[in-house]
This record gives structure tokens, C-alpha cells and sequence, in this order.
DNA sequence: GTCTATAAGGTGATAGAC
DNA sequence: GTCTATCACCTTATAGAC
């Protein structure tokens, strides 16, 4: 599609998905976004035909690498090493989102299951974790395999309290999730 | 104070704690709440001044409770015994909770952080997190702990979309939590 | 592309009768 | 304890000028 220029809608993007991550998706309200912007709510408008066409766009690009880390996964053979590789896929794909991204997904679950992107994700977050574990896992290597998703892209907020620098947090959840995967053995299932 | 009894207090808790979980603590309006108990919302406001009051009464409980289990394990030794022990206790508290309170509490992180009660359990799980792992341990250490402490409470809902019942769900949860407290060495500082 | 002005509706909360 | 009626406010969204 068209990619007029003028930046405007960008700066709506990134100004809403940290207000979003901040105070959530209700509280953030789009006179709360056009002044951060100085411009008009009418001028967001112009822009995004609703307040959920922003959510909308925000998420494409996550899910689009999520659907490549999955097309990638399906033509490798089920081994630990494509497990790991996995998450290092996937901690890359998180790594690169804009600030704050990953947190309101996190963080704001049960608003993001009203949203329109919502399902989708939840849904590739389903297969991911699928395929980190195999068909007949047991309950704990379900939650294991869950866990060691959820840390790849949290670890970066949920270490903010210590005394670390964002790099060592993402590798630290990386490391963890590595960990996790490893003491979850799958029946080598050729199919 | 008084314990006057109709039962209309706690059945608006309950209708509540359970609506907050499924749709967020913003978009659950009074006259939700009030149709659901077939009453109105002047009536909530007999038993509640403000919304937030309703969330502050729901939390009471589960802040004792954290008090509780803080307060007995700086009575005991740092070994890993003890950490286990918080595990479980935790995991028994959380699981005596009304249905869809650890829910909301783990899904709507950004909604608690600004009612009155989010800072006060966050303070608790800092507390809780702290003593699981050791002064000094690593950034790697402090996830695992963090971790243990959610899937302590999220397993039942994590797991949701497996073939399991809600009792193996808390026990698989319990059982990584300690797993994860076990990978993760403390320097048996007696003091 | 951005503005002013406004519509239409829901929200939390209050007053006062019963 | 619960009701009816109402308030002030804020929200998403639109119409139309520039």
C-alpha cells in the first residue's frame, strides 16, 4: 500500500503502544496520544479509522516474524536444537519490537483478548509452544515450554528491579529459556 | 466491624472478582456488575463507595495471607527446605483465592499497578521473590524464582487449553515451582 | 493533513424517596 | 437496603472548513 510520508503515523505508533504498555489500552485515551503529539484527536483520525485500527497495526509486524519463525520450525527436524533455535528466533523477533511491545502483550493479557490481534497471537503463541514440546508432553513440560516462551520476552521488564543493563536481561531469559526446553524431552516423533 | 448479613456484599464480590478476570477491570462497568446481581447500581453503592473499593476488599485476604507466609519464613533458616516451603504454602493460598483472582492479578498487571492494591502486592512478590533466591544471586536466578512464583499461581490458567483437571493443573504448577527453586543456589548467608 | 465543533453514548457517582 | 432520577464528565467518532 501507499507510504505517504510525513511521519505522522508512525509517531502515532509509537507514542500509543508505550502509552498503552504504561497505563493500558482503556486508560490510554486518544486525547491522551494527540497531545503527546500536539496535534488534534480529529488529526488521529486521519490516520487510523478507529482506536483499534492502531492496536491493528502495531501488531502486524510481530505477527508476520511469528508466522516465519513457525514456517521455518515446520521443515526442521524435531530435535533440541531446533527447539532452541526456536527461541532464539523468537528472543531476536521480540528484541526488535518497539519498546514497551511485548510488555502490553504481557502484561494486558485480558485486554489484548478483546482486541482484534489478540486471538491471532494467542494463536501462534499456541503453535510455538507446541512445537517445543512434543504431542504427549506431560502437564509440566506443557508449563515448561509455556514458561520458557513467556521469559525470552519478559525478562527484559520483569528484571527491571536489579541492577542489570537490558542486554544482560534479554540474554538472562534467553539462557532460561534455553534451560527450560533442554528438561523437557520430546518423543522424537518423525511425524 | 459489622458483620451484617444478606449476603449481598459478597455476592457483589463475586460477581466481581469474576467479571474483572474475563473482561479487565475498565471495560467491567457498575451496571454490569448490578445487571448480572439483578440490582442497581445504587445499590452497589450502599455496600461500596467507589469501584475501587470493590478491588481493595477483594485483595485484603490475599495480603494477609503473603504477610502471613513473609512473616514465618524470617523466622526460618535460608535453606532451601524453606524456600520450598513458601512455595507450597503460596501455592495453598493462592489456590484457596476466589476463582479468577490470580487470573486477574497475573493478566491485568498493568490495570493493578494503578489501583490501590497493585503496589502493595507488588511490594509482597518483591519480598517473596527475594527471599526464594539469595542476596546476591544471579540475573538468571532471580527469573528462575520470579517464575516459580507465577506458575505457583498461573498453572491452572496457563494449562487451561490441556486435558487436565484443575487439581493436577496446581500440581504441575507446584511441581516446576519447586524444580526452579532447586536450580537455584543461594549463599547460605546466616545473616 | 490538520483543524474546529459537535454528536451520541456510557461511566462513576450522588440525592432523596421508600 | 434498595429504588428512581439525575449529574457532570469523558469517551470514541464524525462533519465539514481550510
Amino acid at each position: 500500500m501507499g507510504e505517504r510520508r510525513s511521519g505522522t503515523r508512525e509517531r502515532i505508533q509509537a507514542v500509543a503502544v508505550e502509552l498503552f504498555a504504561e497505563h493500558g489500552y482503556d486508560k490510554t485515551s486518544l486525547r491522551e496520544i494527540a497531545e503527546r503529539l500536539d496535534v488534534t484527536k480529529a488529526a488521529l483520525y486521519y490516520h487510523f479509522n478507529t482506536k483499534e485500527a492502531i492496536v491493528v497495526s502495531l501488531f502486524e509486524d510481530l505477527i508476520a516474524g511469528l508466522d516465519a519463525i513457525i514456517g521455518w520450525a515446520e521443515e526442521q527436524p524435531r530435535t533440541l536444537e531446533t527447539r532452541q533455535e526456536i527461541l532464539r528466533r523468537y528472543a531476536r523477533l521480540a528484541r526488535e519490537r518497539p519498546k514497551g511491545m511485548m510488555r502490553f502483550i504481557q502484561e494486558s493479557k485480558t485486554t489484548m483478548q478483546e482486541l482484534a490481534p489478540g486471538e491471532d497471537l494467542q494463536c501462534r503463541f499456541r503453535t510455538l509452544t507446541g512445537m517445543l514440546h512434543g504431542p504427549d508432553a506431560s502437564l509440566t513440560d506443557h508449563l515448561r515450554t509455556s514458561l520458557a516462551l513467556i521469559t525470552t520476552s519478559a525478562a527484559v521488564f520483569m528484571l527491571k528491579d536489579t541492577d542489570s543493563t537490558d542486554e544482560e536481561r534479554y540474554d538472562a531469559g534467553l539462557e532460561l529459556a534455553l534451560e527450560l526446553v533442554a528438561g523437557a524431552p520430546v518423543e522424537s516423533s518423525t511425524r
